[in-house]
DNA sequence: ATTTAAGTATGATCTGGATCATAAATTAAA
DNA sequence: TTTAATTTATGATCCAGATCATACTTAAAT
């Protein structure tokens, strides 16, 4: 029923849309902050080449991440649209060339391009679902289960015998859970052959 | 920045622009199913009148409830636009009268209501930032702090001295407490003069 | 008005995962 | 290559909130 442009090419096409219309990207090395929890949002932000991470921090300092933003995809819409401060802070996880679009351009963009608008629906859309399933996670399951669901998620991105990119403080950060936990539950499932384990990494069976 | 139509009257005169365009409501009791997780989605639903939860239930049959739609709101974009089974339950809370659009009838309407699919994409904007705000809670706060949290969410739509239309049951349906932890953080909220108890029901001072 | 159901209340016990401590392995930096 | 910094690993203890049990209160149904 949905005939649509291929997603990735369209955010692609976005990027490029961008740079032929003399947006200039900004340098951000590893460990810098794009924004941070309380601040009023201003523009919304694609990304290059790079890599970020959304994450909120509670009194403690523990963090949680809310999401993890790759090249060619981009981050910030909704707390413009609905004109809040953000909730989180995002940090480039490594060296990252970021545009910045103002407020009033995004508005623009959106309402010139309708496949644009659509797009971002369906993104939305995504960013929805992987939140309700791991509420649902947070909310009523067990650790072990909250690790298996999230690996099998983390998991469809990865090839077969393939290693999976993430540390297990990582996993923890995702799942709400400690450290020590996620390591042993990960001990766990490959012990029961859910996934291998060769010098520390998680290898996709 | 951000010069909208206002966001309920959109919201009515969408309902409105469904009943002129000759979209038949269907009628639900209390306790019916509009649909059910795995399902494929072929509609999206619209409340003209009464209030369903769409609810995840884990194994064991606990109900983690992940939204409540009320008259004027729609629920179940999410999956249709992906093109993915549904993960939850939607029930209706109350008799209700529902107008489900079928999918082209949906994608027509935000490809030829430029302004409607605006309000889509600020509408999944709250959601998600609801849904953040209750991972953050879920995966980093204790107890006390997640129904500080959710109450206060929650008072936004009360006035000072009126009461909250919530059982002690479905706040620990949305936070991933159970209802005893909810009862006793209730009544300590009520010991610190948070909010008021009379006769049981939860009173914004 | 009476019965029934739903919701609130409260104490006692139990447990999954946090916390603390310590060390080994791996990767990055000097 | 050596040192330093991350990340993984593992045991011991602890505690917030689940679980279990039981009763009371309020609202709904008959």
């Amino acid at each position: 029923m949905l005939i649509l442009v291929n997603q990735v090419l369209l955010q692609i096409m976005t990027i490029k849309y961008l740079l032929d219309s003399n947006f200039k990207p900004t340098s951000y090395e590893k460990g810098d902050v794009i924004y941070e929890p309380g601040a009023q949002p201003r523009a919304v932000y694609f990304i290059k080449s790079g890599k970020v991470r959304m994450v909120t921090v509670n009194d403690d300092g523990k963090e949680f991440i809310q999401g993890i933003f790759k090249t060619n995809e981009y981050f910030g819409e909704p707390a413009l649209l609905l004109n809040k401060p953000y909730l989180a802070y995002t940090i480039a996880t490594q060296d990252s060339e970021i545009i910045a679009v103002k407020g009033d351009d995004f508005l623009k963009m959106l309402k010139d391009h309708p496949d644009f608008s659509m797009k971002l629906i369906q993104t939305l859309s995504h960013r929805l679902f992987y939140k309700s399933m791991m509420l649902e996670e947070l909310a009523n399951e067990h650790a072990e289960h909250r690790i298996r669901t999230l690996v099998a998620y983390l998991f469809k991105d990865v090839e077969h015998g393939q290693e999976l990119k993430i540390t297990r403080q990582q996993l923890a950060d995702m799942s709400g859970l400690r450290v020590e936990t996620v390591i042993r539950i990960i001990k766990k499932l490959s012990d029961q052959k859910e996934l291998k384990l060769i010098r520390g990494k998680i290898i996709k069976i």
